[in-house]
DNA sequence: AGCTCCCATGAAAACGTTTACGTTGGCGCC
DNA sequence: GGCGCCAACGTAAACGTTTTCATGGGAGCT
């Protein structure tokens, strides 16, 4: 059988379809008695509403977009799990499109989801206002999850970058590494970039006699490795190593191992992010921990609340804290394997006082 | 401005609204000279079709929904990453649901996209012919992951759970391990009964003489971490251990650790998925890789073939190779950090001549 | 030159909803 | 008992496409 129309619930429950939809949509202005007519006729037929038509006349979809970078891993995993469930829990579906390396692929995606979404959220770290006026003909309502915009027609969520990275390498210092180097993430990346800031600010407030040092990577555990062996191979090796994200860590604590270096008895290492992957490699990474899959959930139900209130102009830019996870690579408590100590960036912020 | 309709194309080139939807979709039956006016009068006005209004007459959304179960990490991620690519490259879009824990919640997700697609992934674990049958009312495409329905009417993908167990418990044995233990997965789990399946059949083949050793687990972490400690108490320690899955191993690897028992020296260690954390453990995890991403891909493609040929009826049940991936927590190559060694499922039949 | 045939084009129906607007009937009030 | 009002319900338009069918005209053939 094809699938039940209205018109049938309508001939099977002797009412106009006009009635049908009332009934199941608002409720209102349909008798109690016809209601549950028409409901029990509906169930009956087993009758589903036509999405698309619902959509034609309606002009809402429930749907909302995600486009998200070329993510491997768990940042990925745990982010759309956030947002996901948000979207469930609201009663929106969720279109993704992700791993998109180019400017270009991302610019089709977007356009092949115009009128399939209510609203999207946009992960890249490439895109910029220009992107975004070239590609978005009329006001779809957006958030940019670790944009760079800044003047912002838009609604931004990010996350702590440069205060995680300050806070981070601020506690290298502290613990007595005389110098950190830095491994960059990819060039042109907006949370590289401001890493790499934290990391430049950090040194200058708290190791201002240092010398930078400051090597390449792309985010990739590949490019971890290489970095470490090259941190190795300076003339001054480093007492400290900060890599701009976990991934990266991890290759580098490959390459210090593979070289006998000792983490974190002959060298501190710690990365950016908390991806699971940290608590297990040994010794355990100690990082700068992002709640991901709340940085997913923060951001759709920024976005919902867009679409439920089109008026507002809520286009505020929020910034999701962050915790200095201390496992066991910064060398804080060398004897043993100590249970892992937070700080969140409050208390951060209450003990250095600066930001 | 509001987005432009055909009409406004239409007026705008000078043609009727059939001839502009002529020109933009099969270009047949249209003049090459009006064909060439309107895709400019199309790109002037940036006219996008009403994904919506094309879906009510056409029947077609052009979205595959994927049903997915509470995935953590990486596996997910993969495989999204894999049926995205396969997506996007026959032009579908993605609809993805996922963080299912109980039936009824899978229930609802499948009913709430009646209608928004075309077909259906499906990777349950828990979902049977029954629930099907009750909560796809039509004939829906549908492809299932790793699915225990065997008679189905519908088509099937799986990994090779049973022959990639055997094989790797067959492994251990033979690299001089005498009795090896299991951690088991989630009762009712499809995955996990068939990697257990082999686990015994391995057992019974390969050490005829030797007792069970099964401890219970739920795929995490946590329960591998448990799992462990039970089994170092155990009377006789088992040789070897392999885990249904990798996040097992990797908590069960954490209890040794911790209790001080060497792997493999002491122990001998083994899991199921290759997920990248294998890698990045120490002792690296030997493993049973399925090539996730693949599996998504492949899962597309079947599901695009049935859209694209509804009549061939193309429901086969095929299932994925898997490699064994020697890393050192089997103890084939004790000494040091050795090149890992990987065997395909092909080579393994080869050597072995049983499956 | 006239006929036929085909191809480009246009008019209009159809898809399944929602919703503005009319129509009906019953009830309360004078 | 007549009048008006309101709630319940029906009719029909509208959303933006695709597609069927009709129509016209030009080219090719006899």
């Amino acid at each position: 059988m094809a699938a039940a129309t209205i018109k049938a619930v309508a001939r099977e429950a002797k009412v106009s379809v006009a009635s049908v939809s009332r009934a199941l949509n608002g409720g209102s202005g349909v008798t109690e008695a016809t209601g549950k007519r028409i409901r029990e006729a509906a169930e009956r037929l087993q009758y589903i509403p036509h999405a698309a038509a619902r959509m034609l006349i309606t002009r809402r979809t429930h749907t909302i977009g995600a486009l998200l970078p070329d993510l491997h891993g768990e940042f990925f995993s745990e982010l759309i799990r956030g947002i996901d469930l948000a979207a469930r829990a609201r009663g929106l579906h969720l279109l993704v499109s992700s791993s998109h390396e180019s400017v270009e692929e991302a610019a089709a995606a977007v356009r092949s989801m115009q009128g399939r979404v209510d609203g999207l959220l946009i992960l890249s770290g490439r895109v910029d206002a220009a992107f975004l006026r070239a590609n978005l003909p009329h006001a779809l309502p957006l958030v940019l999850l670790n944009s760079g915009v800044k003047n912002s027609a838009w609604s931004v969520l990010n996350m702590d970058n440069h205060a995680g990275a300050l806070a981070m390498v601020r506690h290298l210092l502290q613990l007595g590494h005389a110098d950190v180097a830095l491994i960059a993430g990819p060039e042109g990346n907006f949370d590289a970039r401001q890493r790499e800031q934290g990391y430049r600010e950090a040194m200058a407030k708290y190791a201002p006699g240092v010398a930078l040092n400051i090597v390449a990577g792309d985010f990739t555990e590949e490019s971890g490795y290489r970095a470490g062996r090259e941190l190795l191979a300076r003339k001054p090796r480093p007492q400290a190593v900060f890599a701009a994200n976990d991934m990266m860590a991890v290759g580098c604590l490959g390459a210090f191992r593979e070289a006998g270096v000792r983490v974190p008895q002959d060298i501190a290492l710690a990365g950016f992010d908390d991806i699971p992957i940290t608590r297990y490699v040994t010794p355990a990474l100690s990082t700068v921990r992002v709640r991901i899959a709340e940085f997913g959930r923060l951001a759709l139900e920024r976005l919902a609340d867009i679409l439920e209130h089109p008026g507002q102009e809520s286009r505020s830019a929020d910034t999701l804290g962050f915790e200095i996870v201390e496992r066991e690579t910064c060398g804080a408590n060398i004897p043993t394997c100590t249970p892992e100590v937070t700080f969140n960036s409050s208390q951060l912020a209450a003990r250095g006082g600066e930001r």
